[in-house]
DNA sequence: CAGCACCTGCAACATGGTTGCATGTGCAAC
DNA sequence: GTTGCACATGCAACCATGTTGCAGGTGCTG
């Protein structure tokens, strides 16, 4: 089947990857890795799980692999306003800021990649790696259904 | 004694305030108030109570406090990165945008009071109630026992 | 195909936050 | 000043998220 012979595939480029660090291609590591590529915002470890559906894995593995992907800089870590951790793939340079754009009423979260801010003057000597920015307000959809 | 005049003043100022917000003036609310109020940044629940020292107030109390007082729009309340919540008065107005530095290595957050970053471009119909700056690094310090 | 290092799963734990319920207290009416 | 009631407090138990230790399994290399 095709569906089965794509799947191969992408899951060999994934292995390989993981291997390119350094570490052992595990289903997993690889099956976490393929859901972050496909997600299109920073997941929830929870979020994850219900992704992986029937192939869950234990809770305290995935932690671990999230972590993993961490440590070898395949991914970002961050804590989101209710406190919970947000994983999203590393990007390969160019994806240091990041905006988020929280709504106050209905909770969505909205990506701004396209407004990247710039970076804020900084007391000498510091050196700055990343960078987040957190806005919260209303979202043009719950603004207008107040109005 | 004038320190006690001072204090009651003090305490009655913050009483009056709470009882503006439709709500009783007990001593808990007060204590914590005045403390946010003396604050120079955002507190945890755990800065909070060691604040308290002799005059603490149970656990559960100080989260509902704490709850009244973002419920009343007295105070903002934020994860942070490591995923505590964090307290603070809210701004009449002007400290709506606030920038910290989280240092990597040490894990000190350095707050940027004096580099109000100017909010990014959002999309039509959005509206921005409030900003939040996180930026990561190495900070003078690390950068400089690492060279 | 054998061995070892690394990975996984389970269980127990830690921390931060929340809920239910009985008791106490600020405040206002008298 | 006393009384009453609604609201606030304290306690204990609970929940969610994340971490640690350890025994057993498995990808990789030789």
């Amino acid at each position: 089947m095709s569906t089965r012979s794509r799947r191969s595939t992408e899951a060999d480029v994934v292995a390989a990857q993981i291997r390119a660090s350094g570490a052992r291609a595990t289903p997993a590591r690889i099956r976490v890795l393929q859901l972050l590529r496909a997600a299109p915002a920073a997941l929830t470890h929870h979020d994850i799980e219900q992704a992986l559906g029937d192939a869950m894995l234990d809770r305290v593995t995935l932690y671990r692999v999230l972590d993993w992907l961490v440590e070898s800089g395949l991914a970002h870590k961050n804590a989101d306003a209710s406190r919970v951790f947000r994983f999203s793939l590393a990007a390969p340079g160019e994806h240091t800021a990041h905006a988020h754009f929280r709504c106050d009423d209905c909770g969505k979260v909205y990506c701004l990649d396209d407004a990247p801010p710039p970076p804020p003057a900084l007391p000498q000597g510091f050196q700055l790696a990343r960078m987040d920015v957190d806005l919260r307000g209303r979202c043009a959809t719950c603004a207008e259904a107040r109005a």
